[in-house]
DNA sequence: GACAAGCATACGCGATCGCGTATGCTTTCC
DNA sequence: GGAAAGCATACGCGATCGCGTATGCTTGTC
């Protein structure tokens, strides 16, 4: 089917600096994806057994799966009737695990954050500037 | 290896698995915050600095900062009329940089992504499966 | 203290994304 | 070869997110 793959892609990539990296991050900005990388530290899994584990629905989980696969996340392997996933880049786990570090110090920022969702607007006029972790007399 | 973090934090933190993970990492999924973070590498900004690089609109790109403050990313100083954004924690650093490496082998597995951006949808039945990095005959 | 510079925030709108549901495809079993 | 298992994809809908525009706040200058 598909015969080229290579040269006149990268449309994003010289397009708007940072653009590519942005999506990369958003490929990891779901948390149903992320759950499917960090089982996936174990070893492979299929389908049906990552369904049984996350609780989802099977399509839905498909979905998230061919994301992972498009962006490289993942590799997958047939057997009989089932699929089998695993991790196809052991940066995927250095940022998995990157992120966590950084959650460990800062994770009530970013949990806070009202930008990134909105709905969790925490009153107007209260500032992030650090009132918990650093100075800023101000 | 770990399976468990460390102690009971906000909302979203223990809510649903990977859920604060996932907010995490869009916050860096956005072309313009990756662009601030990147520009900040090479020490403290003004808003104004980031402006004139980035060439956005002034309040957008405060809101942005807003983002990338409350999620922890950049912090903020004070001189006068002027507020200079640093980096926070140099994980953020490492985080691109792997987010890099990782583009530069499976960048165009990102940039055709068609489940995170939908609208570049690579006509329908064309699977990601390893046609050009890996094997998987069928 | 009025004004300007520099930065932050609010609000409406359009685009994107995830979900639920339904359907298609491949492999195996009878 | 028909049926079922296992997985992938399509489509409509609601929620989220970024943008453009307008406005507010703080600091410095006169």
């Amino acid at each position: 089917m598909i015969s080229e793959r290579r040269l006149p892609l990268a449309p994003v990539r010289q397009a708007h600096p940072g653009a590519l990296t942005a999506k990369f991050f958003r490929g990891l900005g779901d948390a149903t994806r992320v759950r499917v990388l960090r089982l996936l530290e174990d070893g492979e899994r299929t389908v049906s057994e990552l369904r049984a584990v996350i609780g989802i629905e099977q399509g839905r989980l498909s979905s998230h799966l061919a994301c992972l696969r498009w962006c490289g996340f993942v590799a997958t392997r047939r057997d009989g009737r089932r699929v089998y996933y695993s991790l196809r880049d052991p940066r995927v786990l250095r940022l998995l695990t990157l992120a966590d570090e950084f959650l460990d110090e800062h994770g009530d920022h970013v949990d806070v954050c009202r930008v990134v969702a909105r709905e969790l607007a925490p009153a107007r006029g209260a500032h992030p500037e650090q009132e918990d972790c650093d100075d800023r007399t101000d």
